[in-house]
DNA sequence: GTCTATAGATGGATAGAC
DNA sequence: GTCTATCCATCTATAGAC
């Protein structure tokens, strides 16, 4: 039950929708675009998905449940504070590599049209309230400095996600002329980011 | 000479302009509703800037220059680093506070029309040297940890920056239910951002 | 300078043949 | 299921009266 025979119509119409929507947004995305994307033509979108906005959504929805699941376990595992947090940026950056226009389109998506995002997100449930409790253990227990865990999330992402997001302005204002560098930079902020937060909240064994 | 009778057409037009397109991007504004947002009809909006394109870039352009210069300054006085620091986050999470569309707004664009903004804010000649050779001249002095000053620029506007841009998901992230908890969460990173930011790259005093 | 009216282009959606 | 042809709404841009 594996996928088997992925190249039907429908499948192709998605995966160029995807590729489409990615790259251009729901407002600069053409249906024509994506129908040649696909090697079909317009009418035929309309007929597996009944409109743009149907064809957005499926695609969108889809992102988000891909998106978030799979890090998160990673932070309830029982391995070291330290160690946990340093796989974390790393599988994050790593996966952003492979997805450099994700989050550029996610922040346009979700304030371009967030009563509709809201709904979506909520129904997927994520609950981050289990990792949360698991960084409180550890200001308890004297692993970490003790701060809102919020916040070393917000840090986290942000630090990850917005040298993405911001690139064509953060190559400029950080390399100038020499904006070239900036994807190695981003490739050492697997490490670089890492020190700068375990730097920050894990304190000295007594 | 201080822009004195201010509501001459030109300057309602560019008043409407900046309030609708930083709120719908150049794609989701509409002609009409600049001309509606500034009691006048459509075909002014024509009259004095020759198309949608020309009005964007005067607004844009205007925005860019608004947005820097003032902050950079501040980080270059004769205060200790921690202070220069903390102000700087101050100074900027107000800004954010009282501007909190910009974000979205500036990265939508940015990644829109890539080359346009890399013309335009290339003719800025925005210079962080200055910054960094002040930063590196405060690790050699033994003040703050050695690391590429290119990662604390980039962590500070991305803690900073990020948790507006991402606000529509961020909320529902960090407080589910509870989300309208997140407008107080971000007036009080002013002085969490700095407590982690110092805390990771502060030296104790030998 | 400011307006109304309309041209012209684009792009989502549908009808209907095969 | 897939195609071509076309409809129709939307929106930028311009013509022309005042």
């Amino acid at each position: 039950m594996n996928e088997i025979k992925k190249d039907n119509t429908e499948d192709k119409i998605l995966k160029a929708a995807k590729t489409i929507f990615i790259r251009k947004g729901m407002e600069g995305a053409r249906m024509q675009e994506i129908a040649d994307e696909a090697g079909i033509n317009k009418a035929l979108l309309h007929y597996y998905f009944r409109s743009k906005q149907k064809l957005f959504e499926a695609i969108f929805v889809n992102l988000l449940t891909q998106i978030f699941p799979n890090i998160t376990t990673l932070l309830l595992s029982d391995k070291p504070i330290e160690e946990k947090i340093g796989l974390f940026i790393e599988k994050y950056i790593d996966m952003l590599l492979q997805n450099p226009y994700l989050p550029a389109f996610v922040l346009k998506e979700i304030n371009r049209d967030s009563d509709f995002f809201e709904k979506t997100f909520s129904n997927r449930k994520i609950d981050l309230n289990l990792i949360f409790n698991m960084l409180e253990k550890e200001m308890e227990a004297g692993n970490i400095r003790k701060m809102n865990p919020r916040d070393i999330m917000a840090n986290l992402l942000a630090m990850c996600i917005f040298p993405f997001a911001a690139k064509p302005m953060l190559k400029l204002l950080l390399f100038g002329e020499n904006h070239q560098q900036y994807d190695q930079f981003l490739e050492e902020r697997k490490s670089t980011i890492k020190e700068f937060v375990l730097n920050s909240i894990v304190l000295p064994k007594s």
